[in-house]
RNA sequence: GGAGAGAUGGCAGAGUGGUCGAAUGCGCCGGUUUCGAAAACCGGUGUGCCCGCAAGGGCACCGGGGGUUCGAAUCCCUCUCUCUCCGCCA
């Protein structure tokens, strides 16, 4: 959520903002609004304090007892409708406001490149070389179901497309992803959270996936609660509502959660394989930090994620995103893309977000600084890594001429020293 | 799932219709004292919002929501959560 004293204040930053995004926000509105409420909120506040005088010289009264009693409890009544009157104008128009305001996006930095799709995203870094192969190297959906490490059509038979199976090796591989990731994340200092896969339609309101992004998610109608897109949700909201020390910060987690996607309207762009499916596993780095410092800890924990890509020897490019192609809730977003030889492609394996203070604001996350008062906290956030598309491009980098896969020298010691994956 | 008990400030814990944003204790911050510290004593110590250049004034919040009343932490309804016991269960 934007914060409408600034937006007050300095409307001309927001009108920008908002178009660089090509967002469709009226600014004038919003304000008008808020006028609005803000001379209501003054006048129903006014007849409460009168109200409430009046009620303290009652009870005073009562005491001594008297006629006027009965006469000043009906002022007092008349006086109680025109306040309530008054008041369910003013919360009429706030709560209007208010619902408005969840579906404003969060203004870019400035740096950010201006553009109105991915195609005006920026190539900040590339690493690696493009692996060369003595055949032609094939994609993962052919590697993978040759060794039976990979099932899609059993997968499909439990829970229809986009759902696929990992066997044997395979399932192992991923497992012994997730947990070099996270011994990886362990030792750069984050704290590894265990949370659930469900949350309340609050949770995900906090983070910003509701209630604009309502049709990506699974519910389960019957109790009201929500599968996690991603670990953010959960592990962001972890100190929603809550007053962090500021001392402690920055705090850093890392959560490793399978993602629950409808993925509606997606159908038929890049979903071969085990590309783009609705239930993946990822591991999460969250940061909670100052506004201070949040912008060099996005270059940190970028850091973290591509360091998670080369210690796989995996060749990849990072890209700033531009206005138009950065996400509702982010301020700044930096994509790690990972190399496919077998589609000749890159695939997206990270985001790394900082959402400055417009998940705290919704989430009501604060700290105490040095001057004692609560302020809101920076988000951030970023993939490290998601899983599905790491196994791809381990499976089509590491490919040999006889259908076998080697498996990268880091995570032989999770997989039982095993070398290389074989039918 | 059934039965019961409970939810008050950082914590503990009073308060059952009026001057209660809330006693008291602990904790924390500042001061006095001390060579220094402890102890003791004194003072301070929640959050959000509105009006205002400011000084200052006002409103709201005692788990959430709704109701009764001139007036609710206190009465009523409802939801959520926690605890105890029973059942079921990985």
């Amino acid at each position: 959520m934007i914060d409408l004293a600034a937006l007050r204040k300095d409307p001309a930053i927001f009108r920008k903002a908002f178009a660089d995004r090509g967002a469709a926000i009226d600014v004038d509105a919003l304000l008008a609004q808020d006028a609005k409420v803000r001379e209501l909120k003054t006048r129903a506040e006014g007849l409460k304090a009168e109200l409430n005088a009046a009620s303290k010289a009652i009870g005073a009264a009562a005491k001594q007892g008297g006629a006027a009693v009965e006469e000043a409890k009906a002022k007092a009544r008349a006086l109680g409708d025109q306040q309530k009157a008054a008041d369910s104008e003013r919360e009429a128009l706030e709560k209007a406001l208010a619902e408005q305001l969840l579906y404003v996006p969060n203004p870019c930095l400035p740096e950010v490149p201006a553009g109105t799709d991915a195609a005006g995203n920026v190539v900040v870094a590339t690493w690696g070389d493009e692996p060369q192969f003595a055949f032609k190297p094939k994609a993962h959906w052919d590697i993978a179901p040759a060794l039976g490490i990979m099932d899609f059509e059993r997968g499909a038979k439990l829970a229809g497309s986009g759902f696929v199976t990992l066997r044997g090796a395979g399932a192992r591989l991923q497992r012994a992803l997730v947990t070099w990731f996270i011994d990886q994340h362990v030792a750069n200092g984050y704290t590894e959270w265990a949370v659930p896969y469900l949350v309340s339609p609050q949770i995900m309101q906090g983070t910003g996936q509701l209630p604009k992004f309502a049709d990506q998610l699974y519910r389960c109608k019957d109790d009201d609660l929500l599968l996690v897109p991603t670990a953010e949700v959960p592990v962001t909201n972890l100190h929603a509502g809550e007053i962090l020390d500021g001392a402690s910060l920055p705090l850093k987690y890392c959560s490793h959660t399978p993602c629950f996607r409808r993925e509606a309207g997606a159908a038929g762009v890049g979903t071969r394989g085990m590309t783009r499916v609705h239930q993946f596993d990822k591991v999460e780095m969250v940061w909670f930090t100052t506004p201070e410092r949040s912008r060099a800890d996005l270059e940190t924990m970028r850091g973290h994620a591509e360091a998670l890509l080369k210690g796989l020897g995996l060749r990849h490019r990072v890209l700033q995103l531009c206005t138009g192609d950065t996400g509702f809730s982010s301020a700044c977003t930096f994509d790690l893309e990972v190399w496919s030889p077998g589609t000749q492609g890159w695939l997206e394996v990270s985001s790394c977000s900082t959402f400055t203070d417009f998940q705290a604001r919704r989430a009501g996350i604060r700290a105490r600084g040095a001057d004692g008062k609560p302020q809101l906290v920076h988000t951030l956030n970023g993939s490290g890594l998601a899983l599905p598309r790491c196994l791809i491009a381990i499976l089509e980098t590491y490919q040999q001429a006889d259908g076998s896969v080697v498996v990268p020298p880091v995570l032989r010691p999770y997989l039982g020293g095993m070398e290389r994956i074989s039918k």
